[in-house]
DNA sequence: CTTAAAATATACCAATCGGTATATTTTGTA
DNA sequence: TACAAAATATACCGATTGGTATATTTTAAG
């Protein structure tokens, strides 16, 4: 059974993560967290450590947010190619859905957070690791199964798509545009069909 | 002749404009300033009005430092192509001198003053404007010699150059690792040589 | 060298920061 | 419904925030 805690836990995340999402790390302050919220200090800083832990779980609430999507709609197609496809297809219609929340919480806190905040970081990094790790296990499958080309290193190629992807977000977030991530999601097309498509 | 209120100003910017980079607006306090500078509040608010005005004036100053180097370097070439791929040899050097000033100035203050300092955040989009329009004339006057393609669309191309860069540049300081911007900047070189050229 | 102005240092301000100790309220169970 | 425990609210803490008024020092021109 779910407790009272972990109900009052995941509403203060649901409620504080687009807050840090927005205003990073250090531009949230608790109170900030209590007005978002509607709850006091006691009730905060009874269910997290302090700050730092409540950025932290932030930063995971928003980051599956996402990614939570994403792997949804990878898992409706079978083919490596359609995958990748559905990845940039998921980006074009991202913005306006994303843009209430703050935008992309890897590249916002990956930013924020260098320089700063090593715990933040760590975390930062280990995401990205991760979701490197799952474009380049789409990518082998498709060179095993022979619908990618042979000579394509995967390992190399995940990590273009991958920071291609946080370029066209970051570009359309500062720009306030969305054709910037349409531009970008057009090219990584291209790229899947010219480069990758055996 | 130079007051010694500019020899000042010039002074401050050069030790705090770094400082800013790697800490973000609010993260920098008027403290790291002075233990930056070893200069009082007195000098400070002497020369600059208040914390704002410091910091645009480093974004400026950080975002010079590194559009000078690119341009210099793009007068050396004459042809369209070389002028592109100079722009990603440049970023392929890039990284190790750029590290200790804290990444890219566009990128930083483009995450960090999003949703919080509009003054910041109309600063950045004129940069990113202005260079992406120097990007597409250096395409567009390539098509008119014919060293490029002639139905390569170069606005669009253009923010796809940026949004790269950008994407390779954040992804290596995310992760302290040279080797993202490095794959990037050769996915760029694949882009120039095959998309690109004629 | 003198001296007024420019530049810098010092001392202080109210407001806000993250965090805590304790009082009060709400919860679930017997 | 009684009651202990869990959860939340209140009141407060020292430290730091951005900023300012004033005192002191440095600068440059005569």
């Amino acid at each position: 059974m779910k407790t009272k805690s972990d109900r009052t836990k995941q509403f203060i995340l649901e409620k504080v993560a687009p807050v840090f999402n927005k205003n990073g790390y250090v531009g949230t302050s608790m109170s900030d967290v209590t007005d978002a919220t509607a709850l006091t200090k006691g009730a905060i800083y009874g269910n997290f450590k302090n700050k730092e832990e409540l950025a932290y779980y932030s930063f995971y609430y928003n980051v599956s947010y996402v990614l939570d999507k994403i792997r949804t709609i990878i898992e409706t197609k079978e083919d490596s190619i359609q995958q990748l496809l559905a990845i940039s297809e998921f980006y074009k219609n991202h913005y306006l859905t994303r843009v209430e929340l703050g935008g992309c919480p890897i590249l916002n806190v990956g930013v924020d957070a260098n320089h700063t905040n090593p715990k933040l970081s760590k975390a930062v990094k280990q995401v990205i690791l991760k979701i490197q790790d799952s474009i380049f296990v789409i990518l082998e499958n498709g060179i095993k199964r022979k619908e990618i080309k042979q000579d394509v290193n995967p390992r190399e190629f995940a990590s273009v798509i991958f920071s291609l992807i946080e370029g066209g977000v970051f570009t359309t977030m500062a720009m306030e545009d969305n054709s910037y991530l349409q531009n970008m999601m057009n090219h990584l097309d291209r790229v899947i069909l010219k480069e990758l498509k055996n």
